[in-house]
RNA sequence: GCCCGGAUGGCGAAAUUGGCAGACGCAGCGGACUUAAAAUCCGCAGACCCUAACCGGUCGUGGGGGUUCAAGUCCCCCUCUGGGCACCA
């Protein structure tokens, strides 16, 4: 038995033994909290920050964590070598639903749930060597971070960009909460994909994200360092819409004729893009939630089953998450209105398909020109006019049921002829004269309700006083502490109202008794902002300093999941804005450039529990060791697509490592008998060839860093550098490598492979003698002489077919290589009795013989 | 319907500006070492045809057309697939 475990520990000094080595240098790691903390912003180094999501504290790393980070920690550990001044945080978004859900199925309360889980994973992260500087962690549940939430709420109320209205919004039954807008999806709570969202009426905080609409917009521009994917997303969900909102008059019951005067008569305001074809405008359509109808159904008994028979149809159609999928039903109210433009008297409809919460809630109808009209009339009989003719009498046009394409106005009265671009512009300014409308740019994006009945979440500093109405909470009084041990239940209404001591308060106003805000902030509050406070993460007087802020932002590269596409990276620019404004911030936006890595897949389907086809990063660890995880993770495929995830693929890097393992540490002691050499930049001697590899490879990772990033092939690369040292193997076992030019193969090789392998690249550095930690090295740099090839071959082609291929020097003109391919004998063979019409040679490159 | 990706061996994937398609790895096959196995090392490996074998030939990057001396790469049309948006007036 004693023999037994002898003879494994002698094998592993032998062998690549991963679960030794990793813990040795946890442990080191863990005991120098310096070796990856930034410098002070006065640091005369260049800076950079990068940035990975931080996660939520689920108690688990999966996989798609460990890709995200292996890409974000080889990044920083790449730049520390090149001597940046590096911030690379890590931190909690520990906020949110599944601590509740946790704490009922298990009894445990929120904070110690979420506390737990984030030793857990902390102890996960430090298992896989991730080069975090715990020093500036972030935890969103901590008073001394969430206190700064309240803060800008209090900020924001006080510039009117939080504020309470009662508004319909997204119920999720589920989580017995309201959801923002982003957080729909299909029709669907976006954590519960099989949960119908309701709509209720509530009083709801709302922070007015509408106001930096345009120059969130604007801003997308400003980007190139983003995914454009993720700017046309952005794009679509602000929905900038220019148009124009047109007042048709409502036509008063048994006044028909004369009508009241101006300002008195009844309006309804309709917000439309093509007001150039107003004069096509057969009919005006309510959405059935306008406030006109109602008062029509008071009016009309017989009205309102049908009116409410269009709601349950929205509703409907709303909660299958298809609006465009139901038929287009309507009803006549059997009042008109007059069109501003030719007095022109048009029915009044109310219809399924116009939405009341876009634009006014109420459209002209103009069939001949808008398929959705088109269908509507076709059905009910409404006339169809035509009012634009299109400028290329194409074959047909005339044939088609409806025109949506540009054209020249007809029928329309003294703006006959003008294009519809002109005719928009002229009808815009008679409108603002008349004073029956004007040009309108409206959005698709609305303000940011952040009210969550929950309790796991930043409360919301406000009093409600019955003398003074909404008051804030005053600054010196922050924290609002959200207190522990509060009873949570599945029931509506947020826990905290039910908790007195909580409740019940002072009104800062006047003194008298009043009731606390019970509703919790969205936890993507938490997230909007959280990548300032680690500049300064332990800052009690402000939320962190603003000369800090101005020195590390914007963040240099971020790296994250494209599912954050557009909630959490629209309200971090939003936020950002909003700090500029405050004068905290001097940086419009917060990143500079945005990485979306792929996800990851096994047996053709996301990771997930559901499909139960997760694999445990704990597992893969305890198997092959962080670094071949690692390792993998970056290899299987470029970091911006899927990637499939397959065991022996793992297995398989685990092997190279060993190599590598073997490699160094035999001829360690070679290296440290050498001294630096100038013979290691002479390419003339034995283990020449393999010097050129080394600078090659340099080259190569090096430049792949500067923003390719297909870590795959640095990966590769590696390998085949590897794979030459190893065929090398009988010269270097002979001596007859120089020492100085073996020091040289494997210290490089254990640079190269710093960023990509941690753990066993420290491990081999101190195998190698040396005694300072790896990070600390400068990057290797590749000598261009040694990375040339002296011969180079060059294909020889006939008439563009592979033929022949032929050394040359490298850098031979084209007159070497014509002459070298018509000397070469297959190439004669195959010309021979033909005419060479053309020859083109590509230095370089090819030679290709044009032949008949 | 609209807007982005993607499609390359049995599999994951390579291929700077158009210039040797399949680097690197996985799985596979053959061999060495071993009593044996594992581990390790060496070698083979797109498909098809020809050949006893060597040699050699043809085809080949989802499909069809085109530009070019030369196309995985550029242009046009189409198919499949992943994602986002969608009565947004």
């Amino acid at each position: 038995m004693a023999d037994e475990r002898e003879q494994l520990r002698n094998d592993a000094a032998a062998r690549y033994d991963p679960a030794a080595i990793e813990q040795k240098w946890m442990e080191r790691w863990a005991a120098d909290p310096k070796l990856y903390a930034a410098e002070p912003a006065t640091s005369k180094k260049p800076k950079y920050y990068v940035l990975e999501m931080l996660p939520y504290p689920s108690g688990q790393l999966h996989m798609g964590h460990v890709r995200n980070y292996a890409i974000g920690d080889a990044l920083a550990r790449q730049m520390w070598m090149r001597g940046y001044n590096v911030l690379h945080p890590m931190g909690w978004d520990a906020f949110g639903l599944p601590a509740e859900n946790a704490a009922l199925k298990n009894n445990t309360p929120p904070r110690e749930w979420t506390v737990q889980n984030i030793a857990a994973m902390k102890r996960q992260f430090n298992r896989l060597g991730m080069g975090f500087d715990w020093a500036t962690e972030v935890t969103t549940c901590m008073p001394e971070y969430y206190r700064w939430n309240q803060w800008f709420f209090l900020r924001m109320y006080e510039k009117g960009l939080a504020y309470r209205k009662k508004s319909k919004v997204n119920w999720c039954p589920e989580c017995a909460t309201v959801l923002a807008n982003e957080q729909v999806v299909d029709g669907c709570c976006w954590r519960h994909e099989d949960t119908k969202v309701e709509q209720r009426d509530l009083v709801q905080w709302f922070l007015r994200i509408t106001a930096y609409a345009e120059e969130l917009l604007e801003g997308l521009e400003k980007l190139p360092g983003w995914p454009e994917k993720v700017r046309t997303m952005q794009r679509n969900w602000i929905g900038r819409s220019e148009g124009t909102e047109v007042d048709f008059f409502l036509e008063e019951q048994g006044t028909r004729e004369r009508g009241s005067k101006g300002a008195e008569r009844q309006r309804i305001r309709v917000f439309t893009t093509r007001v150039d074809t107003i004069f096509g405008a057969t009919s005006v359509q309510l959405a059935p939630e306008h406030p006109l109808v109602a008062t029509f159904t008071a009016e009309d008994a017989a009205l309102k089953p049908k009116v409410d028979e269009l709601i349950a149809q929205q509703k409907a159609a709303r909660d299958a998450g298809d609006l465009g999928a139901i038929e287009k039903h309507g009803v006549a109210t059997g009042r008109f209105a007059i069109n501003p433009y030719n007095g022109e008297r048009v029915p009044i409809w109310v219809a399924n398909y116009i939405l009341m919460d876009y634009g006014t809630g109420a459209i002209m109808s103009v069939p001949a020109h808008d398929e959705r009209d088109f269908e509507f009339a076709t059905k009910y009989g409404i006339e169809i006019r035509r009012v634009i003719k299109p400028i290329s009498e194409g074959e047909g046009a005339d044939a088609l049921p409806f025109l949506s394409e540009d054209g020249v106005l007809v029928n329309s009265g003294e703006y006959d002829g003008l294009t519809c671009v002109q005719a928009q512009e002229k009808l815009q300014k008679a409108a603002a004269r008349g004073a029956f409308g004007e040009a309108k740019v409206i959005f698709r994006l609305k303000d940011w309700g952040v009210s969550r009945q929950r309790y796991w979440g930043t409360p919301i500093p406000m009093v409600h006083c019955e003398r003074d109405g909404v008051v804030p909470v005053p600054e010196d009084q922050l924290p609002v502490i959200l207190p522990d041990n509060v009873e949570i239940t599945q029931q509506g209404g947020s826990p905290l109202a039910r908790v007195p001591e909580f409740v019940n308060t002072t009104c800062p106003k006047c003194g008298g008794p009043a009731r606390r805000e019970t509703d919790t902030m969205d936890t993507f509050v938490d997230s909007s902002w959280y990548f300032y406070r680690y500049t300064d993460a332990h800052n009690s007087r402000a939320p962190f300093d603003s000369d800090i802020a101005k020195y590390w932002f914007p963040i240099d590269q971020y790296i994250g999941g494209v599912e954050h596409a557009i909630l959490h990276l629209i309200y971090s620019r939003f936020w950002t804005k909003v700090m500029r404004d405050l004068g905290l911030i001097r940086n419009d936006e917060p990143v500079d450039r945005l990485f979306t890595q792929g996800m990851v897949i096994k047996d053709g389907a996301k990771m997930s529990k559901s499909k139960g086809n997760v694999v445990s990063p704990d597992d893969m660890v305890a198997r092959y060791g962080a670094d071949s995880a690692r390792m993998y993770s970056l290899f299987a495929a470029p970091p911006d697509r899927d990637l499939d995830w397959q065991e022996d693929g793992v297995a398989g890097v685990s092997r190279f490592l060993g190599r590598v393992w073997r490699i160094v540490t035999k001829y360690a002691a070679v290296a440290r008998s050498a001294e630096a050499s100038p013979q290691v930049s002479s390419k003339t001697q034995v283990g020449g060839a393999l010097l050129r590899k080394l600078h090659q490879t340099i080259a190569k990772i090096t430049q792949d860093f500067e923003g390719r990033w297909h870590f795959n092939t640095d990966v590769a690369a590696i390998m085949e550098l590897v794979n030459e040292i190893q065929d090398a193997e009988p010269q270097m076992a002979a001596g007859e490598i120089p020492a100085p030019v073996v020091r040289e193969l494997l210290r490089t090789l254990v640079l190269l492979l710093a960023p990509f392998a941690p753990f066993l690249a420290a491990e081999l550095w101190e195998q190698l003698g040396e005694k300072g930690a790896i990070l600390r090295e400068p990057w290797p740099k590749s000598d261009p002489d040694l990375a040339k090839e002296d011969e180079i071959e060059i294909p020889a082609q006939i008439n563009g077919k592979l033929v022949a291929v032929v050394r040359v020097a490298a850098g031979s003109d084209s007159k070497t290589l014509e002459s070298a391919a018509l000397a070469d004998d297959k190439v004669k063979a195959r010309i021979a009795g033909k005419t060479v019409v053309k020859i083109i040679v590509v230095p370089g490159r090819t030679v290709n013989l044009v032949v008949k």
